[in-house]
DNA sequence: CTACTCTATGTCTAAATAGTGATATATTTG
DNA sequence: CAAATATATCACTATTTAGACATAGAGTAG
């Protein structure tokens, strides 16, 4: 893989590396909403929400549209609930791991 | 998702943020290698490897194994090359887009 | 034990980034 | 045009984090 694609992939999972961004996308699974709606539901103050926004939609996770005063960001990139996935997946096996190690060691202890 | 599990997966992507950790998991790819290895690979200053080594060990994407005075480190999540490769297509996608987008406006200002 | 090799850690600096409040911009309404 | 609403941007601070250098720790050979 190229250096350039790297830093592409690398900006990527930057962008997703954000509690607060997931939430939002989270948000957004359910449909597209508003900036307004997103800072009810986040319970979060609007600039912060825009900043996030924009960075999510500079990295084409999501697209805009403006109705009268307001603008309503959607998914544009559905693979990011793949990934959130798979990561999610692999979380889970590994805390699996770790409470099955704990667990067998515990056994020992008792013998 | 609680919340919990959202910092999890934030967490996770952020060790992936990091392009000279893309290159070390890529290295792996191929099979374990000592730290003195990726270092010359990588052409990089041994603090530096050992550092984001110990990050993505302490992720669970790597494991050690020591041998002699050397430490081979393999990849021990291969999950992160599902994530890798989907974030490429979506970026391969994504330019592709925006390269049709050019395009078509090219061509509408020909005519 | 000493010298040597390989790897990890501590410390510092610089850069990137999130959060916050004030303010600017755009749209609609009167 | 003025006022009101919704969103974006600016300026700043604080936190996080990567990179570099020095040094410590662990293992091996003599």
């Amino acid at each position: 893989m190229s250096d350039n694609m790297l830093d592409l992939v690398a900006r990527r999972f930057r962008t997703l590396g954000e509690p607060y961004r997931l939430r939002i996308l989270q948000q957004l699974e359910a449909g597209e909403k508003s900036v307004g709606e997103l800072v009810a539901a986040l319970d979060g103050n609007q600039p912060n929400v825009s900043k996030h926004l924009q960075i999510l939609s500079d990295s084409g996770l999501v697209g805009r549209r403006r109705e009268g005063t307001s603008i309503f960001y959607a998914i544009s990139d559905p693979t990011v609930f793949k990934l959130c996935a798979l990561v999610c997946a692999s979380e889970a096996q590994k805390s699996r791991r770790q409470f099955e190690e704990l667990a067998g060691h515990q056994g020992q202890a008792k013998r």
